[in-house]
DNA sequence: TTGAAAGCGCTACCAT
DNA sequence: ATGGTAGCGCTTTCAA
């Protein structure tokens, strides 16, 4: 490594003190417009970068926020969320000149864990809430440590600043494509319950159907993976195929796309066609919908968006901390909206 | 945020120097017994964690190490790879008290100023180079800058630490068991011929089936995607359906498990029923392959397992640097093994 | 406007 | 064995 340019290498070679350097590169006055042309033309000349540690000691802040990924390997593996946000996060912070650290946790204390030493020691200036669940320690854990954070698809309760995107619009008009298709059994794919973003599907989709007068019809709780949507659909359609269950759930939406795709499949698998017996939805709008046979209709999301705002949020907060604690106000970003494939289509005649 | 608790903190608690406070806390010689154990007592009382922020500035290190993603965001969605890997990395990082920065660039150029940046603020002590490239430019760069870093699948020629998992060995295999089941025509689908990895896969299928006096069959260049999988079925059959090609490859190998999936789909929509009519493996073991019908015959790797040994690589590196450049030696993990399942079986009778 | 100097929290060296 | 002190590279305050 080749010693570092520092600071008083420029000052040096500029012929003026560090604290006029400082003041220079980072545009503030009392410099003048002569001094300041030469200590930038010393800096260029130098190849002048600061050094994030120094700042960073002397600003008492780690130019740095976190993301903890909990659950197991496969969710990264699988879960296209966590690309397109990551993605979204990266476009504010690096303009702004911070990073992002990725911890990952598999189990739900460690991951309390990494938030405790992330905050104690530092590293971090905010964090991203993800994932949240419901009555989700991570909420008092940052209060009580001070530490900026943002919650991502929040409950409505949520105490600290978050970012949505509204999933009650797209779930209605759903709900409104089944009923236009003629469905009137239908079925839903839950995610995990202690999950809000599972809940709130879930509720929305009760809701909506109430609104359409329709009957609320059966939920099965997945887990949003593939293997969930198969272990779904034998409960849906009680195991049997389709010739032993003549009456069964016509219009079926999972909370997420892989769940949708894993219940196609194990339909197909007991004689249901799709969409002619049953019309499947998912939601998220991961390529992979577009790939399956159906393309799976669903309602789509942008997680690169929510990472963006999330971001931009959670660096606001950061840079609002240390005066007043005044209140970052929430963001909406546009709605999900439906997005019709070839997996839904007319309800079959039945009883 | 509550004050820190700082070693000022702890020394005039322990009525010690802050000098002996930092040899007790970091085992070092030269503390009595009795000392250590006060320091040590009145750092848990004030529950004393050590600022990184002033350790990295004395100790001239950043205590993390980057991660810089190339390619468009759909990849960290779909690419099995970097969860597990990261999953690796951080297994080795977080006890030995270093955090992992994740980057994304879309572009290529894009991301080799993030590699620059990295360096140039000091923001990490070493970087991972993954994805390598044939002729990659950040090899030069990270040499250039003195920045440590490790190769992941490297080639033979990589003038850095390498660690790397052998694709020969599980590809032979997929040979022998095609050969063994009758086929004598083959395909494969490559991946992009700029990468590294995938001009290996080629280069290793050609090499297993000249071993087995086999021709060499055709040879299609894909994209590591599902819809490259897609496109390269039509090519493999030259667009046609199975009743228009009596004649046609009976075992395809696909440079990935995505592609291969995506493969399987259109040879499908084709009229080739596989494994009847076409035998197609992938490469990874991704949990999709377990899932679609039929279930994926796999090269299965082990990405948590290079993540781990391509940390401690590097950490090694990190820690070696400052003295001499003793170079560290290279890791192969276990080799990469067939997983036979459902896609692959006899070759059918033709001619 | 400019410069000197005091931290920020830690490590490391050198007296004692 | 202990304590004092000089950095590490920057920002910020305060004199000049």
């Amino acid at each position: 490594m080749p010693p570092r340019v520092t600071i008083v290498d420029v000052a040096a070679r500029a012929g003026v003190a560090i604290s006029s350097v400082s003041s220079a590169l980072n545009n503030r006055p009392g410099v003048s417009d002569d001094t300041r042309k030469r200590i930038l033309e010393a800096a260029e000349d130098l190849g002048f970068v600061p050094s994030l540690r120094g700042r960073s000691l002397s600003a008492k802040r780690a130019f740095a926020v976190g993301l903890v990924v909990h659950r197991d390997p496969y969710v990264l593996e699988s879960d296209p969320f966590f690309g397109s946000f990551i993605g979204g996060i990266e476009t504010v912070l690096d303009p702004r000149g911070y990073a992002l650290i990725l911890q990952m946790g598999s189990e739900r204390v460690e991951t309390l864990d990494r938030y405790r030493s992330l905050a104690a020691n530092r590293r971090v200036d905010g964090v991203f809430l993800n994932e949240l669940g419901v009555d989700d320690p991570r909420i008092p854990l940052v209060q009580e440590l001070g530490l900026p954070a943002v919650g991502v698809n929040a409950g409505p309760a949520f105490p600290l600043p978050a970012v949505r995107q509204d999933h009650g619009r797209g779930i209605a008009e759903l709900v409104d494509h089944f009923v236009t298709l003629g469905h009137r059994r239908f079925a839903h794919v839950s995610g995990p319950h202690e999950f809000i973003h599972g809940h709130q599907r879930r509720r929305a989709w009760g809701d909506a159907l109430a609104a359409a007068g329709m009957e609320p019809g059966v939920v099965v709780e997945g887990d949003f993976t593939y293997e969930g949507g198969v272990s779904a659909a034998d409960r849906v359609f009680g195991g049997g195929s389709r010739e032993a269950r003549p009456v069964h759930p016509t219009a079926v939406f999972c909370s997420n796309d892989l769940s949708a795709i894993g219940f196609m499949a194990r339909a197909s698998e007991l004689g249901f066609r799709v969409p002619e017996d049953v019309s499947v939805a998912g939601y998220d709008g991961i390529e992979l919908g577009t790939y399956v046979r159906p393309a799976l209709t669903t309602i789509r999301t942008n997680p690169r968006l929510i990472g963006r705002e999330a971001a931009r949020m959670l660096l606001d907060a950061i840079d609002a901390c240390p005066e007043g604690t005044r209140r970052i106000p929430d963001v909406d970003v546009d709605p999900a909206h439906l997005l019709v494939r070839s997996s839904t289509g007319p309800a079959p005649l039945q009883d």
